[in-house]
DNA sequence: CTCAAATTAGGTCAAACGTCCGATTTAATT
DNA sequence: AATTAAATCGGACGTTTGACCTAATTTGAG
């Protein structure tokens, strides 16, 4: 049926083209008729495959969520030192925010929709969950600088990523300005 | 006409409880019916002060970010060491947080907002800088540390707010989870 | 008192929205 | 060829939204 290998299946082209729409115009300013635009399909087709609105979007998040947590670690494992390590996470985020931004912006959308949602604040809070705890396990569980004593891994590795996160807010929102060093600066935490 | 002290003027009063709305229901699910129905008054009243949902939204905007730096710069002048200073605008984002996290989701929303509508972009923009402005003028300008010879003081700044912007961010999502000391690690970055 | 501004009470309107449903097509199986 | 279930389509439904509008009433300063 859909074993063509030159077509996505329908289900997946949809998920694509919501993830395009969100990314491109804001959650808030997208519609159910402009994703179906986008994906090239009727618009029931989308209440075919995922049965609501809430329900795609669910779907987008789990695809969002699992190719960040993918990327991370990848980052981290490409390095062995801890400091090497922050440094290609703190690369990673940089040439997101450079190339691909629209998946910085969808982070960004997703998180708010997470604050009045229950459904998608369990989904958000278990990323940031992950994320941080890829950082403690690649980063800081070996760490003996003496300065951090104070600090609980965990806490550190909070402030990594929400250093990562509020720099990139400000990098997206005044595109063309010098943001790249403040990203760099976050290094200054773990010396 | 409107000189009752125990009565707002009617425009202050739609502002406020767009204010109100906004920070509790989020930008997406608040209608102009909403709001004229917290502010107790006619809707067309809100056409009346703001001809568009748009000129009431940046009103609100506006208020929000008078709040902001009016705070903000209380809490850098009651210190006088750099120290003290940064010590003291934590406190402050970490009480705010804790007793009025209305606020701070209402920062996050119109930032949301700010990453789509030019509109809200310069608004928001400006409210950054302004931000990092400070931080630069009461923290930063007279800090010899020597670590900091490779940073520009803006990028510091920015990377100062950025933490607090992105550690607010988790501490909203899960409300109940000890986040305090992920804020105070961030003291880390000018010891 | 007078008059203009402020406020209320409604209603209308076109547009957009998410959802749902009955038909039609497709493709694999019998 | 007949059967069947999934896939796809086109369109309609009911609701909500922001934006107007008019008419009536209240208010407060001159």
């Amino acid at each position: 049926m859909n074993c063509d290998s030159n077509r996505k299946s329908q289900s997946e082209r949809i998920l694509l083209a919501a993830f395009e729409c969100i990314s491109t115009k804001g959650y808030a300013n997208v519609s159910m008729r402009d994703i179906a635009n986008e994906a090239g399909v009727v618009l029931s087709q989308l209440n075919y495959y995922f049965k609501n609105k809430e329900g795609l979007f669910k779907e987008v998040v789990r695809m969002m969520i699992d190719k960040y947590l993918r990327d991370i670690e990848k980052s981290l494992k490409a390095e062995d030192s801890p400091k090497k390590r922050i440094k290609s996470l703190i690369e990673y985020f940089r040439k997101m925010l450079q190339y691909n931004p629209k998946l910085f912006k969808l982070l960004y959308e997703f998180t708010g929709l997470a604050l009045w949602s229950p459904t998608f604040g369990d989904l958000l809070r278990k990323l940031f969950k992950d994320m941080s705890g890829m950082i403690e396990k690649y980063i800081l569980n070996k760490s003996h600088m003496k300065k951090f004593k104070e600090y609980s891994s965990e806490s550190l590795s909070r402030l990594l990523i929400g250093s990562m996160f509020g720099t990139g807010v400000q990098a997206i929102l005044d595109q063309d300005e010098e943001w790249t060093e403040a990203l760099d600066a976050m290094q200054l935490l773990f010396e």
